[in-house]
DNA sequence: ATCAATAATTAGAATAATTCCATTTTACTG
DNA sequence: CAGTAAAATGGAATTATTCTAATTATTGAT
């Protein structure tokens, strides 16, 4: 049952673009795949130089410019933990992060319905939310997910 | 029943400092009292800004510094949204935050224990968490908290 | 396929927030 | 009150990110 998932990724991407009337680029696509390729939560700078293997001449305003492009497709998520660099994270379901203060391991824990109906409770009247960001700092025993 | 305020947080902030054994300076003791005065979430250059008002030679370093050392003593807490400014916060309860996406004002929201509990509860084993931030970002009709 | 129009990429400069460093000042101990 | 260690200070350095102006690539129309 192999299938290419990446022409999956492929057709995702290039219907996202459309959408909003961008193009295709092979840098988008190339940091696209690269971000889709690992479930980790790599940098900017961690993406250029994953990038870098396949494209050797991409600028890092080009990373950064395909970062933001493919966060307003919503085909990527930002993920910010204190005042460290960014970072981007493939997950699109509804999940909180841990974050290992012996590792620096990051873990997508992710969350149901229920939890998401619950966490979004806790606002009062008057308030209504277009998204939110649980995120957790500790220690574990898990070592990777 | 006018009783002063201040007296208390001096207390407060002078015996956890002690407890560190550290010394409770002008510049510490005016920027804690700073940030206790108004429940906002001002930022470094906020805080600086008001405590010149009292200090007026005092450092932006001397003021992160301070920040630094309160932040460790848990007289103050951390807010970070996204790239912007950390921002801090005199509440001490456990809570959420809110940012309005139009006035980029913050509330903060009040976490009753059930809420921390069924928060925590979306960890599997093996996570042990030692503090958890909640943020959302949305619209509201409040104006001020 | 070719061309013009427009969008995207690029390298490097600029910016913003924060931290670092070396020096001076201050607070605590005896 | 003097000596010592901690803290404050100003400015330089760092880090992550954004901006800018020039070059290159993509697209739609011929």
């Amino acid at each position: 049952m192999a299938y290419d998932i990446t022409e999956n990724h492929k057709r995702a991407l290039y219907s996202a673009l459309r959408k909003k009337g961008l193009r295709p680029t092979r840098q988008r696509t190339c940091v696209y795949n690269i971000i889709m390729s690992k479930k980790d939560h790599p940098t900017a700078d961690d993406i250029l130089n994953r990038v870098r293997e396949n494209l050797p001449t991409i600028s890092l305003a080009t990373v950064y410019n395909c970062l933001e492009t493919l966060v307003d497709c919503e085909l990527v998520r930002q993920v910010n933990f204190d005042r460290s660099s960014t970072r981007f994270c493939p997950n699109l379901t509804p999940h909180a992060h841990f974050k290992c203060s012996e590792t620096g391991n990051i873990f997508d824990i992710s969350l149901d319905e229920e939890s998401v109906r619950s966490l979004k409770a806790v606002l009062p009247k008057g308030f209504k939310a277009d998204n939110f960001e649980l995120s957790f700092a500790g220690s574990t025993t898990i070592s990777s997910n």
